[in-house]
DNA sequence: CTTCTGACA
DNA sequence: TGTCAGTA
């Protein structure tokens, strides 16, 4: 229902329980979020507090950052998931048999695969490869 | 005491 | 990324 969801996204903890609880110092939290992969609420003397949706997010980047994949990747990732069905089937056009779904699982493998190999410049992934 | 921004041997 | 500075 609507009220887990708020409460994923409600604001618990500062940057310190969050670094025990992910791992991560807090430079590379706020590294993450200067580069937009999460955004922290702000609270009284602008101070980040973290919602379990960041948390878990964090523990993706950290994993991902783990294999490799670095912050364009993540953030191709992430904006492909969120993508809706909508976005990309209207790119699809014509000669496409890939569902959509399809389509998010070679790209994610392409990237996290990419990441592992080292491969520079993840930032432009060849979409023109899936979609044409 | 904890967190924040900015900066850099 | 680590870390130190100067605040809030």
């Amino acid at each position: 229902m609507t009220g887990s969801k708020i409460r994923r996204s409600m604001p618990l903890f500062p940057i310190g329980p969050v670094m025990q609880l992910t791992d991560l110092t807090a430079r590379q939290i706020r590294y993450y979020e200067e580069h937009q992969l999460i955004s922290p609420a702000r609270t009284d003397g602008n101070r980040r507090m973290f919602s379990l949706n960041d948390i878990d997010k964090l523990l993706e980047i950290k994993d991902l950052i783990d294999q490799g994949v670095n912050i364009a990747g993540i953030k191709q990732l992430f904006s492909i998931s969120n993508q809706g069905p909508e976005t990309l089937s209207k790119n699809k056009k014509t000669e496409r048999r890939l569902s959509n779904d399809e389509i998010r699982r070679h790209l994610r493998k392409e990237i996290v695969q990419a990441g592992r190999f080292n491969l520079p410049s993840m930032n432009q992934v060849n979409m023109n490869r899936f979609f044409h």
